[in-house]
RNA sequence: GCCGAAAUAGCUCAGUGGUAGAGCAACUGAUUCGUAAUCAGUAGGUCCGCGGUUCAAAUCCGCGUUUCGGCACCA
């Protein structure tokens, strides 16, 4: 007689007459499955291995090949590392400890901050806890009792955290050892499960509640994977980012340097804003066959448009001002479109001039806290790719939908395939009535679905003038990166009173749609850099060939390579030290030059180069003619 | 801005209270060489800044600056 039936994933089923924890029914379906089960998906949903199961269920024995196992094993590392702190330092308090991306982190309230020394302690507790194999169990407790269990241990994080739980649902604990923690849980069966393959990897402070008003707790960061190989791997791409690192490429080779008397800011040395232009140079084409119009406006602004603009209020704590000598303040410009709209303004504009597409590559400045700079990601001078589209309503879609377009092309160009698309609604500060917000909103929300596009919701976190699509790429290892971003603003226009003459003979307001690519040209830049690790593709190298003597035989020959180079629009230089080729490929591949054209006496005697490839290791000797043809069109700049 | 760490030659780093070091780079000379380091020599320092402790400070203490790792913020 059966009480109930689980469907396995393979469709087979079987029958039960009593009550059966996931563990056992594991055992029952084979020994070698019962030891490696790490947890069951009962209907699709992860729980403990010890939970019962008394009705019909689909049920999935989940073991370390499961994609979500990972996720298992970090959190239960978080609660290994807090068990092991509370053993070594019982003064510690314990609040949250979530998985993570490639690990986890546990937050503790502790007057004394974690040395790194300390780290090295609590791996080797926790190295411990795993030994003991301590059996992790569920227990459960209504809200007030938990509220008071905490207190009553000192733990008055975790009672705050229960007391904000709406009362009524069971509190889930789950106890190892002498430790127990507040968790929804799932979790392992034991700690012996963790396994050996997690590190410690460094110690930070963050907010409790992630709130800059509140207190800083400690945060210890750890990794860890079911094998100890794939935690080696994790430690290798490690140092494969910090190699690309676009503050050691730009350093090594030569592309910009930053100095304590210009914080926040770049000084663009001759290779880094050779890059530069050829991306300014790209876009600024895209741009012109796209319709849009190129202005440049002022850097510094009276503050009194700034006042009308709005800025002064919502965004003046991220302004530089200057005084002047007759007393008037003005501001640094922080973004542009308070400048467009006067442009805009000059005249008398029709309908028949929108939409208006106005760009500039404008240098804006802001006052970033100081921890937020990082390189040349995150400065206070920057320049962007904006644009302000001015456009009536019925117009929001179909731009909204060519700029898509236009940023798929641009990003493709640049070697990313993979963006992702959020969209972001109103914020707590904003200017402009509800009514407003509700137009824009969904005016932006119904062009983006006539875009194709899927958007995840990022609530409040629009512009304080509008919502915004923010479209976010992956890098060559996996980083996202958030740069284009497409607002729609019905405020500015009205505080800062631009309007058109529509067919009604009536004045009306326009919309205005900021809108950026690349973001700023210096961060972009950046991801560039670590995206191709410095290995630019020829089009963006900054130094695309370097003609390389083997003796000094060649030189005069070599010299004619080059200026047949130059000729061609290609940006080469000349390697004719007294040095063995030897040397100088190994430099010229270490300053990542794409090509090398390299020649000694038999090149010079037949009119030919050997051409070596950036990362090959060998070479094709071709005519210098038939070189030439094929680097030229190779550093063809995508759209030209 | 907040928490923590760091700052020594152009770069990477050593130097725990007693004369400031190494490798690479640079410079000079020799070498004319066939695809990732030729050999020899020379020069190079406010040890981040300012104060303090000490007979004596790169080293210990305080303040400041900047950078790094996070948090918060954000293009």
């Amino acid at each position: 007689m059966s009480l109930f039936a689980i469907t396995l994933p393979d469709g087979s089923q079987r029958h039960y007459d009593r009550p059966m924890s996931g563990a056992e029914i594991a055992l029952d379906i084979g020994p070698g499955l019962a030891k490696s089960a790490l947890a069951v998906r009962v209907d699709g949903t992860m729980r403990d291995l010890a939970g019962i199961i008394d009705r019909d269920v689909h049920l999935a024995i989940v073991t370390k090949r499961d994609p979500d196992a990972l996720e298992l094993l970090r959190h239960d590392a978080a609660h290994v590392m807090a068990e092991a702190v509370k053993e070594l330092y019982p003064d510690a308090q314990v609040t949250i400890g979530p998985a993570i991306d490639n690990g986890f982190y546990y937050d503790f309230a502790r007057a004394t901050p974690f040395t790194p020394d300390d780290l090295i302690r609590i791996e080797a507790r926790m190295q411990e806890i795993v030994s003991r194999d301590e059996v992790i169990q569920r227990e459960e407790m209504d809200r007030d009792q938990a509220v008071r269990f905490f207190e009553g241990m000192g733990e008055k994080y975790k009672a705050e955290l229960i007391a904000s739980i709406p009362e009524g649902q069971p509190i889930g604990l789950y106890r190892q050892g002498a430790f127990i923690d507040l968790c929804r849980g799932p979790h392992l069966p034991s700690t012996g499960k963790l396994g050996k393959a997690f590190k410690l990897m460094k110690v930070a402070g963050a907010y409790w509640r992630g709130d800059s008003r509140n207190e800083m707790l400690q945060r210890i960061y750890g990794t860890a994977w079911f094998e100890e190989k794939d935690l080696q791997a994790y430690l290798t791409m490690l140092e494969e980012a910090e190699k690309r690192d676009h503050r050691r490429l730009g350093r090594e080779m030569a592309l910009f340097h930053q100095q304590d008397e210009a914080v926040g800011s770049v000084f663009w040395h001759p290779k880094g804003w050779t890059l530069w232009r050829t991306v300014e140079g790209y876009i600024r084409n895209r741009l012109e066959a796209s319709g849009y119009v190129e202005v440049k406006t002022p850097q510094l602004v009276d503050r009194s448009l700034w006042e009308a603009s709005g800025h002064w209020e919502k965004f003046g704590a991220n302004m530089f001002t200057v005084q002047t000598a007759d007393e008037r303040t003005l501001a640094i410009k922080p973004m542009n479109c308070p400048c467009h709209v006067q442009i805009f303004r000059t005249g008398i504009k029709s309908y028949r001039d929108l939409p208006l597409r106005m760009a500039e590559f404008g240098s804006c400045h802001r006052y970033e806290p100081s921890g937020a700079m990082h390189g040349i990601m995150r400065v206070r001078a920057f320049t962007q790719d904006d644009a302000h589209i001015f456009c009536t309503e019925d117009q929001i879609t179909s731009e909204t939908v060519a700029f898509c377009e236009l940023l798929k092309e641009v990003y493709r160009d640049f070697g990313f395939e993979d963006v992702r698309v959020k969209f972001s609604d109103r914020p707590p500060t904003r200017a402009g009535s509800d009514e407003i917000w509700d137009k824009a909103e969904g005016a932006l929300l119904a062009a983006s679905a006539a875009a194709g596009l899927e958007t995840t919701r990022n609530p409040g976190e629009g512009a304080f003038y509008g919502p915004k699509l923010e479209f976010v790429l992956r890098d060559a290892i996996g980083r996202d990166w958030q740069c284009g971003t497409m607002q729609v603003d019905f405020v500015l226009p009205e505080r800062l009173d631009a309007a058109y003459i529509a067919e009604d003979g009536q004045k009306h307001r326009p919309v205005m749609l900021h809108r950026a690519i690349l973001g700023s040209f210096e961060r972009f830049l950046g991801i560039l850099i670590e995206h191709y690790a410095g290995r630019f593709p020829i089009w963006l190298a900054p130094l695309q060939v370097v003609v390389a003597t083997i003796t000094n035989e060649a030189d005069a020959y070599a010299a004619q390579v080059l200026a047949q180079l130059r000729a061609r629009g290609l940006r080469a230089e000349c390697d004719l030290r007294n040095e063995k080729i030897n040397l100088k490929v190994r430099e010229h591949s270490l300053a990542k030059v794409p090509v090398m054209l390299v020649v000694g006496r038999r090149e010079a005697e037949m009119s030919n180069v050997a051409v070596r490839r950036l990362g090959g290791s060998n070479q094709e000797i071709l005519a210098l003619g038939e070189a030439v043809d094929k680097l030229v069109a190779e550093a063809v700049v995508p759209g030209a």
